[in-house]
DNA sequence: CCTACCGATCGGTAGG
DNA sequence: CCTACCGATCGGTAGG
């Protein structure tokens, strides 16, 4: 890579108060004058970088995304392939909350509850991570399965649904009651339901799976 | 009751305007101007009713739990004490999301989403209405293990928390990309949850629960 | 990247 | 409940 020039640091700069002010205010809510005094630029400095509120908007996602790739993805693929990495995957997303990477919480959980009902490139963004991020859990959990770290009877697709559900449920938990036991919450449930430890207790299991 | 005053309705009817609104538009989101407009009123034809933006959403996050209770809790009720209660409450949620009572889902899913990182009176009402919320479910929980319809293995608040998980979980999927499937999956979730169907499939359960 | 400015809209008020 | 108005802030532009 070329060193990244003035304008590009700038750039990243006010890239990441912009994702931290969007977990706080909003994606809409997120002003280009309160970026600006937050950044110490003017309002036209800001749109010599980006063009329009909302490309501002779709550059914030895209920082975002690269966040949590470096917060979330890559502690879970530092671990070996199967179950585990399934398990580091969710426990990096919870770990990632919990250290306030974002004032709000996640940035895309804060983000789809907010743009659901919109249309136009803004959704289509934070869908389509969304999207990204549920068919990772899913396919980790396939590769869980082929290794026989996973029962084959449960579905990835509804698995993937139920452990980011509890992830996300976690996290609004965390944000609105500042309860640090919503993580104890949902890491008990995930490993409950990946079938690592007892149905709700110690006992009346037939076969408790262990890692290898 | 008395007959309601012209006043009385005009309110009601505001109310009703805001809350569907605040699901798009967010309470913060949610102007004056817009719902003047929307109600065919004037802005300060609004604040003859709530002397500020504050009363308003206050108001709005009331007259949102009356539909609640209306939509979700009255439902529930209806069902015999125990598991079918709740069941059936968890059902109700998922119906109202699916009937689109608000254009944006769940007010309350949408609120918290929203007003986690903020202080004040409107932050506190939701939170106090999020915590009813999960209190119900607890209780519900604890009547049907009284019952002997739900194994006492299970802790109850844990059990609310993942129950609200997968609800709101349907709830913000159902949204973001208009996929009915959630809720399925989220019923799904649920029953298996409760011990009501087999583990994943139809096999492998040693003693499967029924209803009496 | 700046100053200086645009029309529109924000929450809110005066006075009726 | 209305018209008419307030200062502040919104997204955005002209010109440099």
């Amino acid at each position: 890579m070329p060193p990244a020039s003035h304008g590009q640091l700038t750039r990243a700069a006010i890239l990441r108060a912009a994702s931290q002010l969007a977990t706080v205010e909003g994606l809409e809510g997120l002003s280009i004058g309160q970026l600006a005094s937050a950044t110490g630029l003017s309002k036209s400095g800001l749109y010599a970088h980006f063009g329009s509120k909302e490309e501002l908007q779709l550059a914030t996602i895209e920082a975002a995304r690269l966040i949590f790739v470096e917060e979330v993805i890559r502690p879970g693929l530092d671990a070996p392939r199967g179950i585990r990495r399934l398990l580091a995957t969710c426990d990096a997303f919870l770990s990632h909350v919990e250290r306030k990477v974002y004032p709000g919480g996640c940035f895309f959980a804060a983000a789809a509850a907010e743009v659901g009902t919109r249309r136009g490139a803004v959704h289509d963004a934070i869908a389509a991570q969304q999207r990204r991020w549920l068919e990772l859990l899913e396919q980790q959990a396939r590769e869980a399965q082929e290794m026989g770290e996973l029962s084959t009877d449960i579905d990835p697709s509804q698995l993937a649904f139920e452990l980011e559900s509890l992830l996300v449920g976690a996290n609004t938990t965390f944000i609105l009651f500042e309860d640090g036991n919503a993580f104890e919450r949902a890491r008990r449930a995930i490993r409950q339901r990946l079938g690592l430890v007892d149905r709700d207790s110690n006992h009346h299991r037939r076969r408790p799976r262990r890692l290898a």
